[in-house]
RNA sequence: GCCUCUGUAGCUCAGUUGGUAGAGCAGAGGACUGAAAAUCCUCGUGUCGUUGGUUCGAUUCCGACCGGAGGCA
Protein backbone atom coordinates (compact mmCIF):
# COMPACT_ATOMS: atom_id res chain seq x y z
CA UNK A 1 0.00 0.00 0.00
CA UNK A 2 0.85 3.45 -0.91
CA UNK A 3 1.35 5.30 1.93
CA UNK A 4 0.66 9.26 1.80
CA UNK A 5 -0.61 12.40 4.00
CA UNK A 6 -3.61 14.02 4.08
CA UNK A 7 -4.20 16.99 5.14
CA UNK A 8 -7.76 17.98 6.01
CA UNK A 9 -10.29 20.53 7.82
CA UNK A 10 -12.85 23.23 7.28
CA UNK A 11 -12.43 26.19 4.82
CA UNK A 12 -10.21 29.03 6.97
CA UNK A 13 -7.96 26.18 9.30
CA UNK A 14 -4.86 26.68 7.23
CA UNK A 15 -4.67 23.62 5.73
CA UNK A 16 -2.90 24.46 2.51
CA UNK A 17 0.18 26.40 4.13
CA UNK A 18 0.31 23.05 6.62
CA UNK A 19 0.33 20.95 3.30
CA UNK A 20 3.22 23.19 1.81
CA UNK A 21 5.43 22.74 4.94
CA UNK A 22 5.03 19.21 5.50
CA UNK A 23 5.77 18.57 1.83
CA UNK A 24 8.83 20.23 2.24
CA UNK A 25 9.66 18.68 5.12
CA UNK A 26 9.23 14.98 3.82
CA UNK A 27 9.80 15.69 -0.13
CA UNK A 28 6.54 15.29 -0.72
CA UNK A 29 3.91 16.67 -3.77
CA UNK A 30 0.79 18.27 -3.37
CA UNK A 31 -2.56 16.89 -4.73
CA UNK A 32 -5.91 19.31 -4.09
CA UNK A 33 -8.18 17.52 -2.75
CA UNK A 34 -10.94 20.32 -3.44
CA UNK A 35 -14.25 20.24 -6.12
CA UNK A 36 -14.28 23.51 -6.83
CA UNK A 37 -10.25 24.81 -7.45
CA UNK A 38 -10.16 22.03 -10.21
CA UNK A 39 -11.37 24.65 -12.15
CA UNK A 40 -9.11 27.54 -14.54
CA UNK A 41 -10.08 31.04 -13.70
CA UNK A 42 -12.01 29.96 -10.11
CA UNK A 43 -9.05 31.96 -8.28
CA UNK A 44 -9.65 34.14 -5.78
CA UNK A 45 -13.19 33.11 -4.63
CA UNK A 46 -11.76 29.33 -4.05
CA UNK A 47 -8.87 30.30 -1.89
CA UNK A 48 -6.45 28.82 -4.35
CA UNK A 49 -2.74 28.48 -3.23
CA UNK A 50 -0.63 31.37 -5.18
CA UNK A 51 2.49 30.29 -6.85
CA UNK A 52 4.14 32.45 -4.15
CA UNK A 53 2.44 30.25 -1.48
CA UNK A 54 3.10 26.76 -3.30
CA UNK A 55 7.09 27.66 -2.46
CA UNK A 56 7.94 25.42 -5.27
CA UNK A 57 6.43 22.70 -4.18
CA UNK A 58 4.60 20.98 -6.98
CA UNK A 59 0.55 21.11 -6.84
CA UNK A 60 -1.61 18.89 -8.76
CA UNK A 61 -5.54 18.73 -10.08
CA UNK A 62 -5.69 22.42 -9.66
CA UNK A 63 -6.92 24.58 -12.37
CA UNK A 64 -6.76 22.48 -14.96
CA UNK A 65 -10.53 21.67 -15.81
CA UNK A 66 -12.65 24.37 -17.78
CA UNK A 67 -15.62 25.62 -16.38
CA UNK A 68 -18.13 24.21 -18.36
CA UNK A 69 -16.46 20.46 -17.89
CA UNK A 70 -18.85 18.19 -15.48
CA UNK A 71 -16.40 17.12 -12.21
CA UNK A 72 -16.96 14.65 -10.16
CA UNK A 73 -15.70 12.56 -7.27
CA UNK A 74 -15.57 9.27 -9.30
CA UNK A 75 -14.01 11.84 -12.00
CA UNK A 76 -11.01 12.65 -8.54
CA UNK A 77 -10.58 9.17 -8.09
CA UNK A 78 -9.47 8.88 -11.04
CA UNK A 79 -6.74 11.26 -11.39
CA UNK A 80 -5.83 11.38 -8.49
CA UNK A 81 -5.09 8.25 -7.59
CA UNK A 82 -3.09 8.23 -10.91
CA UNK A 83 -1.46 10.88 -9.26
CA UNK A 84 -0.41 9.75 -6.12
CA UNK A 85 0.71 6.57 -7.57
CA UNK A 86 2.75 8.35 -9.42
CA UNK A 87 4.41 10.49 -7.22
CA UNK A 88 5.08 7.51 -5.12
CA UNK A 89 6.98 5.72 -8.01
CA UNK A 90 9.30 8.51 -8.00
CA UNK A 91 10.24 8.19 -4.15
CA UNK A 92 8.02 11.00 -3.31
CA UNK A 93 5.56 11.65 -0.77
CA UNK A 94 1.68 12.26 -1.79
CA UNK A 95 0.41 15.17 0.26
CA UNK A 96 -3.61 14.94 -0.42
CA UNK A 97 -4.57 18.43 1.52
CA UNK A 98 -8.32 20.14 1.01
CA UNK A 99 -11.59 20.81 1.87
CA UNK A 100 -13.90 17.89 0.45
CA UNK A 101 -14.61 15.20 2.96
CA UNK A 102 -16.10 12.86 0.39
CA UNK A 103 -13.15 13.28 -2.06
CA UNK A 104 -10.86 12.29 0.54
CA UNK A 105 -12.77 9.24 1.50
CA UNK A 106 -13.19 8.27 -1.90
CA UNK A 107 -9.34 7.64 -2.73
CA UNK A 108 -8.16 6.65 0.73
CA UNK A 109 -11.03 5.83 3.18
CA UNK A 110 -12.79 2.64 3.48
CA UNK A 111 -15.38 3.95 1.20
CA UNK A 112 -12.84 4.05 -1.51
CA UNK A 113 -15.34 3.68 -4.93
CA UNK A 114 -15.70 1.23 -7.17
CA UNK A 115 -15.22 1.72 -10.52
CA UNK A 116 -18.44 -0.03 -12.03
CA UNK A 117 -20.82 2.46 -10.61
CA UNK A 118 -20.12 5.37 -13.08
CA UNK A 119 -22.74 8.03 -13.54
CA UNK A 120 -24.95 8.44 -16.45
CA UNK A 121 -26.11 12.32 -17.17
CA UNK A 122 -29.12 10.98 -19.08
CA UNK A 123 -30.38 8.48 -16.51
CA UNK A 124 -29.62 11.16 -13.59
CA UNK A 125 -31.54 13.40 -15.58
CA UNK A 126 -34.46 11.65 -16.36
CA UNK A 127 -35.08 10.70 -12.92
CA UNK A 128 -34.90 14.30 -11.45
CA UNK A 129 -37.52 15.20 -14.38
CA UNK A 130 -39.46 12.10 -13.02
CA UNK A 131 -39.17 13.48 -9.22
CA UNK A 132 -40.13 17.04 -10.35
CA UNK A 133 -43.62 16.13 -12.27
CA UNK A 134 -44.69 12.65 -10.03
CA UNK A 135 -43.04 14.05 -6.76
CA UNK A 136 -40.07 13.02 -4.61
CA UNK A 137 -42.25 10.11 -2.91
CA UNK A 138 -42.71 8.78 -5.73
CA UNK A 139 -38.88 8.42 -6.59
CA UNK A 140 -38.52 6.82 -2.98
CA UNK A 141 -41.24 4.67 -3.22
CA UNK A 142 -39.56 3.27 -6.95
CA UNK A 143 -36.24 3.01 -5.08
CA UNK A 144 -37.77 0.96 -2.03
CA UNK A 145 -39.32 -1.49 -4.38
CA UNK A 146 -35.53 -2.40 -5.50
CA UNK A 147 -33.51 -1.14 -3.15
CA UNK A 148 -35.22 -1.52 0.04
CA UNK A 149 -32.21 -1.36 2.23
CA UNK A 150 -30.98 2.06 0.36
CA UNK A 151 -34.44 3.65 0.66
CA UNK A 152 -34.67 3.47 4.35
CA UNK A 153 -31.40 4.94 4.60
CA UNK A 154 -32.36 7.81 2.65
CA UNK A 155 -34.86 10.43 3.37
CA UNK A 156 -37.31 11.09 0.71
CA UNK A 157 -36.69 14.39 0.37
CA UNK A 158 -33.09 14.05 -0.42
CA UNK A 159 -33.72 13.96 -4.11
CA UNK A 160 -30.08 13.60 -5.46
CA UNK A 161 -29.75 10.66 -3.25
CA UNK A 162 -32.94 8.95 -3.86
CA UNK A 163 -31.75 9.30 -7.64
CA UNK A 164 -28.13 8.11 -7.69
CA UNK A 165 -29.24 5.15 -5.86
CA UNK A 166 -31.44 4.18 -8.83
CA UNK A 167 -29.13 5.31 -10.91
CA UNK A 168 -26.84 2.47 -9.69
CA UNK A 169 -29.30 0.02 -9.96
CA UNK A 170 -30.19 1.10 -13.74
CA UNK A 171 -26.44 1.37 -14.69
CA UNK A 172 -25.27 -2.14 -13.18
CA UNK A 173 -28.16 -4.20 -12.62
CA UNK A 174 -26.81 -3.89 -9.06
CA UNK A 175 -28.24 -1.95 -5.90
CA UNK A 176 -26.26 0.07 -4.24
CA UNK A 177 -26.65 -2.29 -0.84
CA UNK A 178 -25.43 -5.28 -3.20
CA UNK A 179 -22.42 -2.77 -4.68
CA UNK A 180 -21.32 -1.94 -0.84
CA UNK A 181 -21.77 -5.44 0.19
CA UNK A 182 -19.61 -6.62 -2.15
CA UNK A 183 -16.60 -4.10 -0.94
CA UNK A 184 -16.20 -2.43 -3.92
CA UNK A 185 -12.05 -2.45 -4.46
CA UNK A 186 -10.57 -1.51 -1.22
CA UNK A 187 -8.06 1.62 -1.48
CA UNK A 188 -4.42 1.48 -2.63
CA UNK A 189 -3.88 3.92 -0.11
CA UNK A 190 -2.79 4.20 3.50
CA UNK A 191 -3.54 7.35 4.64
CA UNK A 192 -2.12 9.90 7.88
CA UNK A 193 -4.91 12.03 8.24
CA UNK A 194 -4.15 15.19 9.49
CA UNK A 195 -7.25 17.61 10.59
CA UNK A 196 -6.98 21.12 11.56
CA UNK A 197 -9.76 22.42 13.77
CA UNK A 198 -10.74 25.61 15.37
CA UNK A 199 -12.30 24.75 18.74
CA UNK A 200 -13.88 27.99 18.88
CA UNK A 201 -16.26 28.42 16.08
CA UNK A 202 -16.78 32.06 16.94
CA UNK A 203 -13.65 32.70 15.91
CA UNK A 204 -13.62 30.45 13.04
CA UNK A 205 -16.50 32.55 11.79
CA UNK A 206 -14.99 35.76 11.89
CA UNK A 207 -11.85 34.46 10.24
CA UNK A 208 -14.35 33.21 7.43
CA UNK A 209 -15.67 36.86 7.20
CA UNK A 210 -12.13 38.44 6.99
CA UNK A 211 -11.45 36.29 4.68
CA UNK A 212 -14.52 36.87 2.12
CA UNK A 213 -13.25 40.92 2.95
CA UNK A 214 -10.22 40.29 1.46
CA UNK A 215 -11.28 37.82 -1.47
CA UNK A 216 -13.13 41.31 -2.61
CA UNK A 217 -10.15 43.11 -1.67
CA UNK A 218 -8.30 40.72 -4.41
CA UNK A 219 -10.60 41.24 -6.91
CA UNK A 220 -13.13 38.92 -6.59
CA UNK A 221 -16.09 40.77 -8.20
CA UNK A 222 -14.40 41.31 -11.23
CA UNK A 223 -13.15 37.48 -11.58
CA UNK A 224 -16.76 36.69 -10.66
CA UNK A 225 -18.27 38.88 -13.56
CA UNK A 226 -16.02 37.86 -16.63
CA UNK A 227 -16.80 34.16 -15.57
CA UNK A 228 -20.62 35.05 -15.29
CA UNK A 229 -20.17 36.50 -18.53
CA UNK A 230 -18.47 33.22 -20.38
CA UNK A 231 -21.83 31.55 -18.55
CA UNK A 232 -20.78 30.01 -15.48
CA UNK A 233 -23.99 30.28 -14.45
CA UNK A 234 -25.29 27.45 -15.99
CA UNK A 235 -22.49 24.85 -16.50
CA UNK A 236 -23.27 21.73 -14.31
CA UNK A 237 -20.53 21.89 -11.62
CA UNK A 238 -18.71 24.88 -11.35
CA UNK A 239 -21.93 27.09 -10.75
CA UNK A 240 -22.33 25.42 -7.25
CA UNK A 241 -18.87 27.35 -5.97
CA UNK A 242 -19.57 29.77 -3.42
CA UNK A 243 -18.29 33.00 -3.81
CA UNK A 244 -19.76 32.92 -7.16
CA UNK A 245 -23.20 32.05 -7.34
CA UNK A 246 -24.26 34.27 -4.36
CA UNK A 247 -23.05 37.14 -6.94
CA UNK A 248 -24.97 36.43 -9.50
CA UNK A 249 -28.04 38.21 -8.75
CA UNK A 250 -25.86 41.30 -7.76
CA UNK A 251 -25.00 40.76 -11.67
CA UNK A 252 -28.25 40.40 -13.22
CA UNK A 253 -28.94 43.79 -11.04
CA UNK A 254 -31.26 41.88 -8.55
CA UNK A 255 -29.36 42.64 -5.40
CA UNK A 256 -26.65 44.87 -4.22
CA UNK A 257 -23.60 44.21 -3.66
CA UNK A 258 -23.04 44.53 -0.16
CA UNK A 259 -25.98 41.80 0.23
CA UNK A 260 -24.29 39.54 -1.90
CA UNK A 261 -21.01 39.90 0.45
CA UNK A 262 -23.00 38.79 3.12
CA UNK A 263 -24.78 35.67 1.78
CA UNK A 264 -20.95 34.69 0.50
CA UNK A 265 -19.66 34.65 4.22
CA UNK A 266 -23.22 33.55 5.39
CA UNK A 267 -22.54 30.50 3.11
CA UNK A 268 -19.04 29.62 3.60
CA UNK A 269 -19.95 29.87 7.18
CA UNK A 270 -22.63 26.88 6.85
CA UNK A 271 -20.04 25.35 5.03
CA UNK A 272 -17.61 25.10 7.02
CA UNK A 273 -20.31 23.73 9.71
CA UNK A 274 -20.95 20.72 7.50
CA UNK A 275 -17.13 20.16 6.56
CA UNK A 276 -16.99 19.85 10.42
CA UNK A 277 -19.53 17.18 11.02
CA UNK A 278 -18.20 15.29 7.93
CA UNK A 279 -14.51 15.25 9.20
CA UNK A 280 -15.62 14.99 12.74
CA UNK A 281 -16.55 11.19 11.50
CA UNK A 282 -12.94 10.31 10.11
CA UNK A 283 -11.89 8.24 13.74
CA UNK A 284 -8.27 7.81 12.15
CA UNK A 285 -7.57 11.65 12.25
CA UNK A 286 -5.22 13.15 14.16
CA UNK A 287 -6.55 16.46 15.28
CA UNK A 288 -4.73 19.59 15.39
CA UNK A 289 -5.88 22.93 16.92
CA UNK A 290 -5.11 25.29 13.81
CA UNK A 291 -4.93 28.49 16.12
CA UNK A 292 -1.70 26.94 17.46
CA UNK A 293 0.89 28.58 15.25
CA UNK A 294 3.98 27.09 14.75
CA UNK A 295 3.07 24.47 17.25
CA UNK A 296 0.59 22.85 14.82
CA UNK A 297 3.54 22.28 12.12
CA UNK A 298 5.71 20.84 14.79
CA UNK A 299 2.94 18.33 15.64
CA UNK A 300 1.85 17.52 12.40
CA UNK A 301 5.33 17.01 11.68
CA UNK A 302 6.25 14.73 14.45
CA UNK A 303 2.95 12.50 13.52
CA UNK A 304 4.02 12.39 9.86
CA UNK A 305 7.45 11.35 10.68
CA UNK A 306 6.09 8.31 12.91
CA UNK A 307 3.93 7.37 10.03
CA UNK A 308 5.78 7.12 7.31
CA UNK A 309 9.60 5.63 9.11
CA UNK A 310 7.28 3.57 10.68
CA UNK A 311 6.25 -0.32 8.82
CA UNK A 312 3.88 -1.67 7.20
C1' G B 1 -48.89 70.51 16.22
C1' C B 2 -52.64 67.14 13.96
C1' C B 3 -53.81 62.50 11.26
C1' U B 4 -52.67 57.50 9.63
C1' C B 5 -49.83 53.15 9.97
C1' U B 6 -46.50 50.49 13.08
C1' G B 7 -43.77 48.14 17.57
C1' U B 8 -44.43 39.78 18.46
C1' A B 9 -37.85 34.73 18.73
C1' G B 10 -30.92 37.35 17.00
C1' C B 11 -33.32 39.23 11.82
C1' U B 12 -37.85 39.57 8.38
C1' C B 13 -42.73 38.90 9.44
C1' A B 14 -47.56 35.68 10.39
C1' G B 15 -51.27 35.14 14.08
C1' U B 16 -54.58 34.93 18.28
C1' U B 17 -63.18 37.06 16.21
C1' G B 18 -59.88 37.89 24.41
C1' G B 19 -57.99 31.62 27.16
C1' U B 20 -49.97 33.84 27.26
C1' A B 21 -48.06 32.40 19.98
C1' G B 22 -45.61 30.30 14.82
C1' A B 23 -43.08 30.38 9.92
C1' G B 24 -38.69 31.58 6.96
C1' C B 25 -33.73 33.01 7.71
C1' A B 26 -29.79 32.96 11.40
C1' G B 27 -27.80 29.59 15.20
C1' A B 28 -26.90 24.42 17.18
C1' G B 29 -26.61 19.18 16.27
C1' G B 30 -26.68 15.31 12.64
C1' A B 31 -26.58 12.35 7.90
C1' C B 32 -23.44 11.62 3.80
C1' U B 33 -20.23 5.66 -1.31
C1' G B 34 -19.49 8.97 -8.34
C1' A B 35 -23.57 16.77 -8.43
C1' A B 36 -20.30 16.98 -2.04
C1' A B 37 -18.35 24.61 -1.99
C1' A B 38 -23.90 19.89 -3.57
C1' U B 39 -28.12 17.58 -1.09
C1' C B 40 -30.98 16.32 3.12
C1' C B 41 -32.85 15.56 8.48
C1' U B 42 -33.79 17.23 13.71
C1' C B 43 -34.15 21.34 17.35
C1' G B 44 -38.58 27.39 18.34
C1' U B 45 -40.61 30.32 25.96
C1' G B 46 -40.25 34.94 23.50
C1' U B 47 -41.41 40.68 29.82
C1' C B 48 -46.14 39.56 22.05
C1' G B 49 -42.89 48.36 23.23
C1' U B 50 -44.25 50.52 28.44
C1' U B 51 -48.16 51.57 31.67
C1' G B 52 -53.18 52.11 33.37
C1' G B 53 -58.36 50.41 32.44
C1' U B 54 -62.40 46.82 31.04
C1' U B 55 -62.62 41.44 32.04
C1' C B 56 -62.82 35.43 35.72
C1' G B 57 -58.73 36.09 32.21
C1' A B 58 -55.42 40.87 27.70
C1' U B 59 -50.25 39.87 23.60
C1' U B 60 -55.33 40.41 21.44
C1' C B 61 -60.35 45.52 23.25
C1' C B 62 -59.96 50.91 25.22
C1' G B 63 -56.74 55.13 27.08
C1' A B 64 -52.09 57.38 27.98
C1' C B 65 -46.99 57.31 27.22
C1' C B 66 -42.34 55.93 24.61
C1' G B 67 -39.86 54.40 19.85
C1' G B 68 -40.20 53.89 14.23
C1' A B 69 -42.44 55.09 9.20
C1' G B 70 -45.48 58.11 6.26
C1' G B 71 -49.00 62.12 5.37
C1' C B 72 -51.16 67.10 6.42
C1' A B 73 -49.80 71.64 8.11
Amino acid sequence: MIKLIAVAGATATGKSALAVRLAREFDGEIISGDSAQVYKGMDIGTAKVTKEEMCGVPHHLLSFADIEEQFSAGSFVALAGRIAEDIAARGKVPVLAGGTGLYIDALTGEAAFSETADSDPEIRARLMQEAKEEGAAALHARLAEVDPVSAAEIHPNNVKRVARALEIYLVTGKTKTSLIAEGGRQSRFKRCLILLDDPDRGRLYTRINARVDGMFEAGLEAEAFSLWKAGLENTPTASQAIGYKELFPYFRGETSLDKAKENIKQATRNYAKRQISYFKRMKDAHVIDCTGGEAVFEEARRICGGFLNGSG
